[in-house]
DNA sequence: TACATACAC
DNA sequence: CATGGTGTATGTA
């Protein structure tokens, strides 16, 4: 083992250069530090591609102007001045680590490396792969006429846009009032969900031929591992991802890109370098992952965002390399969960596992609106009552209930206050929501607010198990992730078919109405009504599902910060052959893990296709 | 545990 | 005039 040979050869044990090296200096000490204001502004997503021949610094101009005077701006500010402070604290704090503190310092980020560098895996080719500015693409499928005009996706805050826009200085994130100044001709289309849904099935069944466990993030990107793909085809990876590629093209008519490494770190960074319609390989050798990572700004790494930049650059650190030439530095500074993420990407480690993303748990479901700022009782009720109804929505086609509420505000002035209070009992009706969250909001009063929400955590997963087992967990306060029920598909079945078709058998309806009137505890709901809800209509179910199949792929997991190998979790451990056990999907026939959290996503999924079209297309709009 | 923040998409 | 919604992770008191 080398192990012991970090690769970068220099390194700065000393305090050479204590101050005054960042790039960008704030001017004074904490005064108005316009420049890095104008940046905040102007987004996350300005280092992504199609930004080649833009005026940012007009762009800049026009967007400050645009801006200025705002609640947001004005907030921005007061954010911004904040972080300026913070990154001159840390600036200090780095000036008076002794040299004696670096050196005991390097010697543990040092065993540390060497700790990682044992966990590194090249045996595997994950692949990622990125649709070109997806939403965007899809409308450009129906209306040609588009491709030659700057036009955006979304309402109030743009989604996505595409490449002519692009060229404006648009960008995804945007206020739409904002990028209008910009580009005054922008056309702005709303969301459609089920045409991106469709296509994005589209794309999945291509990327399932290469890999059936490939895990779907959102919409319009994936992981895949195609190391066996590649073995049993005796094809070079490379081939294999642009053939994929092709075809993904030619069955949907959009372009994709991929990123081609050892690991899904690797891959995802690697994805956005030849980013419209392109790909890029990394080879699985240590010198080509720690070369490339080498001089990679750190802005570029998932998971790195503004204010962890700002603070690196403080530091003088701007690309990844450097990360290990300040790395004593750093380690006095940052966390060890911190420093454990930073060294695994200077080392361009990362996870070398991808699965399904039905294999995740999810922690909590919420809702949340904005609207015109308002600070009259009634009208604040109103509104959360209809944030606690949407909820309702979920947690019922969800099939889950909440131990804790979280009630969530944004002041008129964009500051943000979250309250959150363990529930007597699990709760998933949108009368406990209110209650509930109505009691926690009665304490923060008087207050101007222009957003209210909910969020329910320590979920309880009812088609999980029997009712009364569900009840009775909700009871054991403690000792939560009980061993996993081998609960059959029956159950889940039997509420599917009560769904569908309203006749459960009877068994089932009394437990149901019987699970209801427990989480419920309370005397002056009707119960029947509520069973209601459960039968309610596929109709409902299915319009929810479009914001689900949505949801579900953000909700996802891969751990986005830290989560070094090292410490690789054993998640769900589960009892091996849930893969290879089959049984027939209630809803398409089709074999699928007879794994209870695959079945049952897969049914969500395979709901929120059939019953889409009719239901969708008058719920949105 | 509760709350605030950062981050992704 | 004017800046979203959903979910996860982490730091800190």
């Amino acid at each position: 083992m080398l192990v012991s040979e970090p690769a970068s050869p220099k390194r700065e044990n000393t305090i050479s250069n204590p101050e005054s090296s960042p790039k960008h200096s704030e001017s004074g000490t904490s005064d108005e530090s316009s420049g890095t204001l104008r940046h905040r502004l102007l987004g996350p997503s300005i280092q992504k591609s199609g930004q080649d021949g833009v005026n940012q610094a007009a762009v800049s101009e026009i967007i400050y102007q645009a801006s200025q005077g705002s609640k947001y701006f004005e907030h921005q500010k007061r954010k911004e001045k904040e972080l300026t402070k913070k990154v001159e604290s840390i600036v200090k704090q780095a000036a008076k680590v002794s040299n004696q503190e670096l050196e005991a310092a390097e010697v543990r980020v040092d065993a540390l490396i060497r700790q990682y560098e044992a966990t590194r895996d090249l045996t595997q080719t994950i692949v990622h792969v990125d649709c070109d500015a997806f939403y965007a693409s899809v409308e450009e499928l129906d209306h040609p006429e588009l491709k030659s005009k700057p036009f955006a996706v979304g309402k109030g805050v743009l989604c996505t846009c595409n490449y002519v826009a692009r060229k404006f200085g648009v960008r995804s994130a945007m206020a739409e009032f904002v990028a209008k100044k910009i580009c005054p001709e922008l056309i702005v289309l709303r969301l459609n969900f089920p045409k991106y849904i469709e296509k994005s099935n589209a794309i999945r069944m291509i990327l399932s031929e290469y890999d059936p466990r490939h895990c779907a993030m959102t919409l319009d990107e994936a992981y895949l591992n195609i190391t066996e793909y590649c073995a049993n085809m005796n094809k070079d990876r490379e081939e294999v991802v642009s053939e994929m590629r092709r075809r993904i093209f030619e069955t949907t008519g959009l372009t994709v890109s991929a990123g081609i490494g050892p690991n899904s770190r690797v891959a995802k960074i690697a994805s956005n370098v030849n980013k419209p319609n392109g790909q890029c390989a990394i080879a699985n050798d240590r010198e080509a992952v720690m070369e490339f990572m080498c001089n990679l700004p750190v802005r570029k790494i998932t998971g790195i965002g503004y204010v962890l930049e700002r603070q690196l650059l403080a530091l003088d650190v701007n690309s990844c390399g450097e990360i290990y030439r300040k790395s004593a530095l750093l380690y006095q500074i940052f966390t060890d969960t911190t420093m454990t993420f930073l060294l695994n990407c200077y080392l361009g480690l990362g996870s070398t596992e991808v699965k399904p993303i039905d294999q995740y748990e999810r922690k909590s479901v919420g809702c949340e609106r904005s609207f015109r700022a308002i600070s009259d009782m009634a009208q604040m009720k109103q509104k959360l009552q209809h944030v606690a109804e949407d909820l309702e929505k979920d947690c019922k086609r969800l099939n889950l209930a909440g131990r804790k509420l979280g009630l969530k505000l944004k002041k008129a002035t964009f500051e943000q206050i979250s309250r959150q209070r363990p529930m007597p009992r699990p709760i998933n009706t949108a009368s406990d929501f209110y209650r509930y969250g109505l009691q926690m909001l009665e304490k923060e009063l008087p207050i101007t607010v222009r957003l209210i929400g909910l969020r329910i955590t320590d979920l309880v997963n009812l088609s999980h198990e029997g009712p009364m087992k569900t009840f009775l967990k909700g009871q054991r306060r403690h000792n939560d992730r009980l061993e996993d029920e081998p609960s059959t598909s029956m159950n889940i079945h039997a509420e599917f078919k009560e769904l569908f078709d309203g006749s459960p058998d009877m068994h089932d309806d009394e437990e149901i109405g019987e699970l209801v009137m427990i989480i419920q505890g309370s005397q002056e709901e009707d119960a029947s009504g509520v069973i209601d809800d459960y039968r309610s209509s596929a109709k409902a179910t299915a319009a929810r599902d479009i914001k689900n199949e949505y949801e579900l792929q953000h909700n996802t997991a891969t751990p986005l910060m830290p989560v070094p190998e090292s410490e690789s979790l054993p998640l769900s451990t589960d009892s091996g052959d849930s893969a290879t056990a089959l049984v027939s999907c209630p809803i398409c026939g089709n074999q699928v893990s007879a794994d209870d959290q695959a079945l049952n996503h897969h049914v969500d999924w395979c709901l929120s296709r059939g019953a889409i079209r009719e239901a969708v297309k008058e719920t949105f709009n």
